[in-house]
DNA sequence: ATCCCGAGGG
DNA sequence: CCCTCTGGAT
């Protein structure tokens, strides 16, 4: 776990960031509140890349609660079968549609309590769900942010709740909407779990890791 | 702390 | 083979 960063550093890094990716994007793919919703449930311990290829098919015959009933546990489980844990996900997004439906008249609640009162709904799903579709500035920590914040000194701590206040606390606030997903980007393309990229990263003048590999 | 759990990468 | 991937519930 590396030191906390400065205030000017790490405002120097967030200006590169955005330099590099003005508009930075997640890369699970949606097309309402709710498959977003689901999206985001069904990616825990699992890749983007992995969860599209099943929501693709899966969002074209249920992209609302009532088509995700109707379509049924049996059903969704031979659509997410690719992905990992994928049974406890089947039943949960079954049980969390029937409560939006009986509810929520259908739609997806905009609070932080009613998000994670919903089954396999914590605070990290509800932080990204709070985040990109009611664009409240809430910062969910991921194994990607978590690795970063701590290699990097940008918002270092001991567990993910330290790293959320890290985030809050000592990231400018003109940069705290789009740092969730440069956070991720870095963590995914060049700040990897296990060979990081040091020698493509844009901020490596900046990083006190040691682990110049490559 | 432990379980869930498949695909992809190295 | 082993490790990692936008975690949550017990």
């Amino acid at each position: 776990m590396a030191k906390q960063l400065d205030y000017h550093t790490i405002r120097e890094i967030f200006r590169r960031f955005q330099a590099a990716e003005p508009e930075p994007k997640g890369e699970l793919e949606h097309v309402n509140a709710y498959t977003l919703l689901v999206a985001v449930a069904l990616s825990a311990q699992a890749t983007d890349a992995g969860v599209n290829k099943a929501t693709r098919a899966l969002f074209k015959v249920a992209d609302t609660p009532e088509k995700m009933l109707a379509l049924g546990e049996e059903g969704l489980t031979e659509h997410i079968k690719t992905i990992g844990l994928f049974r406890q996900k089947a039943k949960n997004v079954i049980r969390l549609s029937r409560i939006l439906v009986e509810q929520y008249d259908g739609e997806v609640p905009s609070s932080r309590a009613a998000l994670q009162a919903l089954p396999g709904v914590g605070r990290k799903t509800a932080n990204v769900v709070l985040n990109m579709w009611f664009e409240q500035p809430a910062q969910a920590v991921d194994t990607h942010i978590f690795r970063v914040g701590n290699r990097t000194g940008i918002a270092p701590g001991k567990d993910v709740a330290a790293v959320e206040r890290a985030i809050e606390d000592h990231i400018p606030a003109e940069f705290q909407r789009h740092a969730h997903h440069w956070l991720i980007l870095h963590g995914r393309y060049i700040c990897t779990a296990r060979k990081p990229r040091c020698g493509d990263c844009i901020i490596r003048d900046l990083c006190p890791y040691e682990e110049k590999t490559l």
